[in-house]
DNA sequence: GATGAATGAGGCTTCATTCAT
DNA sequence: CATGAATGAAGCCTCATTCAT
């Protein structure tokens, strides 16, 4: 009686024309998914920025986003996956452009100095979202079992591989000096421009960042003497 | 500076009048109440160091220091309270010792290489307790307006101004270059000195840490070139 | 009663303005609307068959009917009325059947077999479905207040009313004792038959259903002794 | 310096009177602690019993047990839990009652009818729980997979076992007819008397149940003819 | 009519804090 | 003071239903 017929066709239109929904519309609709997924991922960078991940609450992401609480759960599946999506497109937003500079041509010393810069310029430009990602990393370390932020630390250990790499072709080159190990000539360059990062953050009337590009590279390059 | 514990050698209790909690009695109790405190302290530094601030539960705390979560709140008004006095009670004692250091007799120079060598030692002794300061430097960072570590993030600051200090010292005794701001200068140090101490916390099977400071204090003092 | 489908000779619309939607139209557009009524309460029966009520999701019975969820607002007003118009549907076509059974022809105690044989065989061919009538009765047993299964509970009422009359012919017929009620007859049969399927359910490999027929009447009939 | 003190001992008390809390206050304990899940199991079964499942609140069962709803998961650690105790709970107590009549001595045809009776008592004192565990063995045979109702499904399953066995024992004695298997003799008792249990329910002004014992067991063993 | 994304009310559960014993 | 159970505010998330396209 019942029989199982599974699908009615659903008012199939004119045969001959199959399977609408074809690429085009197909096409907006993931764009627009990705639109709201941004959308979404930014709003949330901005509270968690103020806020803090645990201070922040899911309804206050969604307003900030112009929408309501439920609708972000049709783009990601809990709070936590939020956070995690923002380090890992943050993170890859941030390596594909310091791979840029890398592979680019040039004395590998140079590339080094340019690398900086530019983290300087990006981080200035991204101050809010920066203080996130930095203690993300952070967290990161501190609560390295939870899902927050595996995802960063991958991240800040490729960077450090990438700067690693640039160090032993300068030193290839004869521009750094050869008695220590590229990991830890490429510490040393992420501590200082840490440090001065770190300091500018703390500063009340932030001065320009960029220009600490020249002091702290000639830091890392001479040192502290003479 | 350590808070001298005031004796108010003040209106002796009229005699007749059987002294209620005698000066002796009192400052027993008084004393009891600093072991609890310390102790609740410890225990709560261990728990939040390897679950975090919000994974970690008050009853947590209250089973490692051995007592009733009830109990804490004799001694404390908060979770948030007894997060803050770990941060105060470290940092002092760490401030105390930078201090005693930076006030000792020989060149400033060497007075600074002592304190980065006394830095990667406390460090050393006590990872697991550092994770935590040092995330919650950045969180207090992250998260300034939260009662959290607003104290952790002075002691921070105090800890660079002593830096600074010296950092000027030696620049008047000819030990370091006069062409960059002594503040700049205890960034730089700063920033060298905690680029190794986040690779040591990564470093899978972590290497002494104390032997990197001859490293970083050369890296610091000539730099990566030559 | 089958509802008659009533077709209004009534006015006929006046000869110049073009006729909306003519009979012929208009009744093409019900039967549409009545396949796909159908097709969702044969894909809502599947899912509530597997799922249960409470874990059956508005969007699997659109999925699993091939269509959008908003799609089935346009044909029920609500889940619950979904699920009410299976319970309708399904009831209204065994007591069509049972009516069928019991008006035909012959002795009443024969036509009461009959009756217990095509509930078998019916529940056999419809065991997914009848999994979930079966747990609709007893919830509409348990949460009468609620919508669900007001309606299944009247269908089941009208069946043993069905058989009380059966068996009432069957005593003046001299066929059934005479000093026990005919509604307690009716009740001692469903018991007994409902009792088998009961175990049916719940066995593994499921043997033949049908084939217990013969027993089930049986034992209504001689009883466990001798 | 933290020297790692796990416990402060706490103010121990006199030595040589040790490990407070002894036997009889931390039974005390235990026993309250029963005294509140009984009390909590009570409250959810007349709650469940009224609304069902899906339509009980926690909070509802916690203010008809007096208490605010957090307490509730002092005790169980969630509302499944709860509902699956009660199932337990009910079915061991039945389970052990039909045990004892069970082994009690005395032909087997008298202990299947005190069986019997004892059944009718029981569900006639418990109404209103009844009627919560007749829909749970129905839901437990529609939504098997769920959590809810395994435990209530394999009590009925021992329950029949009980009286297959006794029907055995029966047909062994010449009580019972020897041409139909034990297992088909217990699934029609059972079919017998839940149908009249059913009957009852649905009655309106509920005539006495245990009146209808004699009934359903002459039903049960002279059958419907004569 | 079909679509499927948006909505937002409401439930279960957690856990810092209180307080009677 | 110690205890540890009771409290209840508050958050994350689900999903039936609506509605603009």
């Amino acid at each position: 009686m019942p029989s199982s017929k599974k699908r009615p066709a659903a008012a199939s239109p004119r045969p001959g024309k199959r399977v609408r929904l074809p690429r085009l519309r197909e096409q907006a609709r993931g764009q627009a998914r990705d639109v709201f997924r941004v959308a979404i991922l930014e709003a949330a960078e901005r509270v968690f920025a103020r806020r803090g991940f645990t201070e922040t609450k899911v309804a206050e992401i969604a307003r900030e986003a112009g929408m309501a609480a439920g609708t972000l759960y049709n783009y990601f599946d809990s709070k936590d996956a939020i956070y995690q999506s923002i380090c890992e497109l943050r993170g890859q937003e941030a390596l594909v452009e310091a791979r840029a500079i890398a592979a680019a041509p040039g004395p590998a010393i140079d590339r080094l100095r340019r690398t900086i810069e530019w983290v300087l310029q990006h981080i200035e430009g991204h101050a809010d979202q920066f203080q996130m990602h930095l203690a993300m990393r952070s967290t990161a370390e501190w609560e390295m079992k939870h899902v927050h932020g595996e995802a960063a630390l991958a991240n800040y250990l490729e960077h450090l591989k990438i700067m690693e790499a640039l160090c032993a072709e300068a030193q290839k080159a004869g521009a750094l000096r050869k008695d220590v190990a590229p990991a830890d000539l490429a510490t040393h360059l992420a501590g200082v421009t840490n440090g001065f990062i770190h300091a500018w953050l703390l500063s009340k009337p932030r001065t320009p960042l960029g220009a600490r590009a020249s002091l702290i590279f000639d830091l890392f390059c001479k040192g502290a003497v003479r």
